[in-house]
DNA sequence: ATCAAATAGTATAAAAACAGTACTCTTTAT
DNA sequence: ATAAAGAGTACTGTTTTTATACTATTTGAT
């Protein structure tokens, strides 16, 4: 079963919370509360949402996440990305992280980059907006 | 990472492996032989594609397997599968096996269904021939 | 009939990935 | 100075994946 992780699915829980809020600026306290989800793994995904500038962090007292895209700029391939790491669908795709055991003797090395390229294209064309509505 | 697991990976490479062949009948064995990848390996993906039906099974002595549609009307999608079960990106999507513990109170509840199915179709769109070109 | 070749189905053990949590460090408003 | 809040990292238990092994069934050949 083709899938993504469960961080990747709190990361959207997350973002679509900021929507249904007033305030701009939110701690990852007051996401947890808002989402009812645990609150270390809320602060976790938005560490990694902010690491690829998803959402805009503001460090100290007081600070906290924004978001200052719309929601409609903002894909899942770009989402899942920053949450699971790059989508390649095997080992032996392009810009895969590790290589392949048989790359030397294989008769498919690289064929799946077609699926990789659709796949890719797929979650680009997704947007957090047409998860809300 | 999204990704496919490694026996869809070798499913790919065992029907490719067919194309190259002259005789339309090969066991598990010759296959493995053919493709290079261990022969309990190459057992396994075949029982999965045989229940299937994307590769025809005979049984007894001077048995095999047989590919009997054209490689161009196989796509990715039944292969994933066939070997790695339903495409369902998380575990709330329609269609998904296990259920998920935030149903209740889940906020994107069934909103992974748009990527889910962007996602299906982009495997659909991808068959065995664009693999072997 | 018997044997051997071959697939079907199930179970197992080791390895890898994931999920969840905790802890320390740095930044910044008061 | 202090406390609030994010950044970064590390750890542990669980789950999934991977690879293999074993038994049962089918079927052609002797
Ligand atoms: S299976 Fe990885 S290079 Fe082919
Ligand atoms: S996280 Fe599963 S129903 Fe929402």
């Amino acid at each position: 079963m083709i899938k993504v992780s469960r961080l990747a699915d709190y990361a959207v829980v997350v973002l679509v919370a900021f929507t249904r809020s007033d305030d701009a600026l939110l701690s990852a306290a007051a996401l947890a509360d808002k989402t009812k989800l645990p609150e270390p793994t809320v602060a976790k995904v938005l560490k990694l949402l902010a690491k690829d500038n998803i959402v805009k962090s503001i460090r100290g007292a007081g600070g906290g996440y924004s978001l200052d895209k719309p929601i409609g700029n903002i894909s899942i391939a770009e989402i899942v990305k920053a949450v699971d790491g790059p989508i390649a669908v095997t080992s032996c795709v392009d810009g895969a992280t590790g290589s392949c055991d048989y790359e030397g003797c294989c008769a498919v090395k690289g064929r799946w980059n077609p699926v990789n390229v659709a796949l890719h294209s797929a979650l680009e064309n997704v947007t957090l907006a047409d998860m809300t509505s």
